[in-house]
DNA sequence: CCTTCAAATGAAAAAGCTTCTCATTGCTCT
DNA sequence: AGAGCAATGAGAAGCTTTTTCATTTGAAGG
């Protein structure tokens, strides 16, 4: 991914938005899909960018408008950010550990929008969080 | 629900919580099945009570964590409240006017529990929201 | 019924997260 | 390279929620 997509995307290439898709893109490949505007900020400093906190929000907040993340209100009062990559997915949650993975059921799917149908909506989104304990967290002991 | 309610969940039987429960109550049997700790606030002004907010707050989070109420974590930051009655459900929420329908699909509840099961997690909790459009908004014109 | 004490409450301050303000900077286009 | 407008940065402000601490209230016992 590259200035094309922000071109693409609407959005005037600039330095903040270029290093801010960047750290999104790599903490995608690894293990952090789920970043809060605190940690892309806190990466942009670590990658000795001089980019403000106020600025990321901003970034991001257009990323989501032009499609290029999707903002997830998770339990604790603060927002998360996801590269949209890979396709649509719902999220299962570690209450213990905050681990996140991610699972596509198409049976769930279709029932949703049936449901929505039923009801008389016209479904634009939906989110699924189940939240539970991984199995590392049982086996690291069930008293916490 | 009276004084017992709040006896059993092991709470001290205050005015405050009283008042609580009962906007809680009255509003469960309305429409309005989701109140925010302000909109809790502002009822219980409207009732003549002068109870503060952040006896709300605690009063709410005490009731959730009796196991009374269920807080949500609704799109624009702020968490709703929700009496516990009637069994566990989900949302269907109105993404232009707001409106909140509930439902309960089986087939979405053995799904969920596969779904963690599989993934190694011992689910304790989920939330599913479905966003989209009503009819009511759908008719009063596609454009807005 | 009155006393006693821990728990609950209220008001205001504080804490987090997010957004806004506005002067300055940096793209884009010519 | 220059003009013009959007983007940025730093800090202030806004909002929801939590905490602090003096005061009040409810529960239990005499």
């Amino acid at each position: 991914m590259e200035s094309q997509d922000l071109r693409k995307a609407g959005l005037k290439v600039t330095l903040p938005r270029m290093k801010i898709l960047e750290i999104l893109e790599r903490s995608a490949e690894g293990e952090q899909r789920h970043m809060s505007a605190e940690d892309v900020y806190k990466a942009l400093m670590e990658a000795g960018e001089e980019i403000g906190l106020a600025t990321v929000y901003r970034v991001l907040t257009q990323f989501e408008q032009a499609g290029l993340v999707t903002r997830h209100h998770f339990e604790g009062g603060h927002s998360v950010f996801e590269l949209n990559a890979g396709g649509h997915h719902d999220h299962i949650v570690c209450v213990r550990c905050g681990r996140v993975d991610e699972f596509v059921d198409e049976t769930i799917e279709a029932r949703q929008r049936a449901i929505a149908r039923k009801a008389g909506y016209e479904m634009t989104d939906h989110c699924l969080y189940i939240y539970g304990v991984c199995a590392d967290c049982r086996a690291r002991g069930e008293g916490g």
